[in-house]
DNA sequence: GAGATTTGACCTAT
DNA sequence: ATAGGTCAAATCTC
């Protein structure tokens, strides 16, 4: 890579990071998923898999895969009006972590329509793209808050952006003022590493069974609806040659890679504390690539009854919080 | 005045 | 019949 171009990922890291949190969020989804169906083939019949949501929620608060699948919310295009072929991503977002509430997640939206939702305490608002009418940007979700704990969202994301923004924009990002774009990314990603850190939990137990904590009450994605449709589809890619486990059980980060830096931006930031160090000793950062947490997928998978495993990201170690980094396997 | 939001009516699947 | 999703006119905000 030439010089110009590292330049230019140093100053883009804390958007990469965003960005990947919300691979790795979706990976560990897509990783619940696998677990769900080894569990349902009796190949776990130990599994459980945990995921903090509000026992009275709608199924995506729920996190009740199969009701979705049976509504046509997961992988297929809704049953119900006009069939967008789309992909459905769920999220779910805690407002003390996304400074704005659930709807500023970088993209921009407008409201066509609030619903009351039989048992739901607080209705359902309905979201679409604003730039549907002048780009044809089919994008939508829908917002609801928690019954439980009126802190907590539902959103789900449905179809992905196919307008400018979603080009040239990273989930983060809004259309206001580059001052205030830098403000809000910065306290979001800060947010977000430290949400991610304090509650994304993988174990592996001795019993074998797995156990994949994801959304806990404070956990958030601000930039959940990101541009990465079809996860599921790419996390075959094998392209991940750079990450490993060590002797001493931490997860390898290696050198990132350029194909993703041309999706950034070319603001600057510094976040050093949130740097991604590598475990090799030369001095230099890393990211967190996608493809490592392909891999990471794929050793959860492959290790359910194996040994515990343990990640480690030091970059999170480095931030100014005292909390452990909770990343276990 | 343009664009966003609200809200009641309407549409569609179950 | 009912519930969820969408439309579109009215209203609000900048």
């Amino acid at each position: 890579m030439e010089s110009n171009s590292s330049i230019s990922y140093m100053d883009q890291k804390p958007l990469i990071l965003i960005n990947e949190l919300a691979r790795a969020k979706e990976l560990l989804q897509h990783l619940e998923s696998q677990l769900d169906d080894a569990s349902t083939n009796g190949k776990l019949n130990q599994t459980q898999l945990t995921r903090y949501v509000p026992a009275d929620s709608p199924s995506f608060l729920t996190g009740n895969p199969q009701k979705d699948y049976e509504s046509g919310l997961i992988g297929s295009c809704s049953r119900k009006r006009k069939t967008i072929p789309t992909w459905t991503e769920q999220v779910s977002v805690c407002e003390h972590t996304g400074l704005e509430g659930p709807v500023d997640d970088g993209y921009s939206w407008r409201k066509y329509g609030e619903k009351e939702i039989l048992g739901a305490t607080y209705p359902r608002s309905y979201y679409r793209c604003t730039h549907k009418s002048a780009q044809g940007c089919l994008a939508m979700k829908q917002v609801q808050r928690s019954n439980e704990d009126s802190s907590m969202f539902g959103v789900t994301y449905r179809g992905t952006h196919t307008c400018i923004q979603a080009a040239h924009l990273l989930p983060g990002q809004s259309t206001s003022k580059p001052e205030q774009q830098d403000e809000k990314r910065q306290k979001k990603t800060q947010e977000t590493i430290i949400s991610f850190a304090t509650n994304c939990h993988m174990k592996t137990r001795d019993s074998g069974a797995a156990q994949v904590v994801l959304g806990s009450p404070s956990f958030s994605f601000p930039s959940a609806s990101t541009p990465i449709p079809c996860i599921a589809e790419e996390s075959d890619n094998n392209n991940n040659n750079f990450s490993s486990m060590t002797h001493d059980n931490h997860f390898v980060i290696s050198p990132f890679s350029s194909s993703f830096i041309s999706s950034t931006t070319s603001e600057t930031n510094s976040f050093s504390p949130y740097r991604m160090n590598n475990l090799e000793g030369d001095g230099q950062y890393s990211t967190l690539e996608y493809d490592d947490l392909c891999e990471f997928t794929s050793a959860v998978t492959s290790e359910l009854d194996s040994q515990d495993l343990y990640l480690d990201f030091d970059f999170l170690h480095g931030a100014s919080y005292d909390s452990n980094f909770p990343f276990h396997m």
